[in-house]
DNA sequence: CCTCATTTGGGTGTTAGCGTACAGAGGTCT
DNA sequence: AGACCTCTGTACGCTAACACCCAAATGAGG
């Protein structure tokens, strides 16, 4: 037996498809896993397929040469990858990973750019979305220069709160400290910090958020204004 | 007399647009002076018109809420400000300011939305633009978390001297520090490094590149990847 | 020619985060 | 239980850039 027709919408974006739509574009969905860590998109490389994300979080980042690497933006069931197909794009510039295990809907990107084209409801998320995107990646330029890491660290981690069910989730240093681009040792450092504030607390792997307003004090005031950019999307009268 | 048609097709989005296109168009485009110094838009603010330049060079900078501030993108005649008015958005994330004077076409955001959604070569275009955008927006996020003032400076002076007639335009430390979001005493210690290298030199407000290729060398990969995604836009078989 | 504002040079002490290294703590597997 | 691996805590010296400061140079205007 099928899952019933609306089980993808749990993504935010799909769910703003008028019934008829989704109709029509909902035996091209295809729902996959979410594995943590493994890797959805390769930079440099063609994106066959558009995810929306329905539990768990995807990650975009960005490689330099010398090896480097850090987190561009997160996308949680309120967003998808694969918003540079819609801008014509045929290549990947970001490498995209799993950040948090969960389930997406795919579809072909052939299929996401014809859809696209149709106009109406769903065109017009997609592009308040990517909207939101280029806002909150010019936020996260200016943060990246003057945000300090305690502030950083706070703020990356309410906006994965935002994004899995309970108040803990799996999380070690080390990935934080890519995401951040920072070392490990850095990270240890501010999350320490955090703990004895009492706002987190953190065991091999798990992190616990404890005093979700503390951390919002902590955090910079760059994790209000991207969810703010992404709330704006879905702000819009129907 | 009216200048030719043509004039304002120094700007490489609207040269894109056929002649029919651009024959409907034409009377809506208004040729205005672009003063350095002067702010186009404001953040937070509603966006009444889109630019393209012909010459001169806009910035989009990103401030935050103690002040401090940085730029997010520079737009020459190879692009546009305003695209988000194309994604659906209402007001301005980012403050516009004329970094270089020159003279741009501007168009209301009433009339560049119609024209947007007519789709073709032009819609495309700015497709391309704003994934462009955003695929450098990633590029300058872990530019500003990694790369060091010295290749910055470089990377920046590379970025206007592409833009600008011959080898030396207006530029202060203190401009340039607020492009790059850093003090003005360290902009002078890594301009003075660039100029004893030989590879410009400056007074008072004035800079000359003098070694283009050395200044490349200096400059971190930043510079080419932003330029390569600009470029990418106008590869496009016509 | 002199004055004055702008621009640039440089100096001093401070700090956040780096690179590196190592030790302990907590799970897992046999 | 013991061996092992992953994760976290911490320490030490280093450096880029900071904040703050003042002095010199340059160019424009009276």
């Amino acid at each position: 037996m099928l899952k019933p027709l609306t089980a993808s919408r749990r993504n935010r974006i799909l769910s703003a498809l008028s019934d008829a739509d989704y109709a029509r574009l909902s035996p091209e969905l295809e729902t996959v896993p979410l594995v943590a860590g493994t890797i959805l998109q390769e930079e440099g490389e063609p994106m066959p397929y558009v995810y929306f994300p329905q539990t768990g979080i995807l990650s975009m980042l960005a490689h330099l040469e010398d090896g480097d690497s850090i987190e561009i933006a997160a996308v949680g069931n309120e967003g998808m990858v694969g918003v540079s197909v819609s801008l014509g794009a045929t290549m990947s510039t970001n490498q995209v990973l799993t950040q948090v295990a969960g389930v997406a809907s795919r579809l072909s990107a052939r299929r996401f750019k014809a859809e696209f084209a149709r106009g109406g409801r769903f065109t017009e998320c997609i592009a308040l979305y990517t909207n939101a995107l280029l806002a909150s990646s010019g936020q996260t330029i200016a943060c990246n220069r003057f945000h300090h890491l305690d502030a950083r660290c706070a703020r990356w981690l309410l906006a994965t709160h935002d994004r899995v069910p309970g108040d803990e989730f799996v999380l070690t240093h080390e990935f934080l400290a890519l995401m951040l681009g920072v070392r490990r040792a850095g990270v240890t450092t501010a999350a320490g910090a955090l703990q004895r504030a009492g706002l987190i607390s953190y065991t091999q792997g798990h992190v616990r958020i404890r005093d979700r307003a503390g951390l919002e004090r902590a955090a910079c005031e760059c994790y209000a204004v991207v969810r703010g950019n992404v709330e704006q999307v879905f702000k819009i009268p129907a």
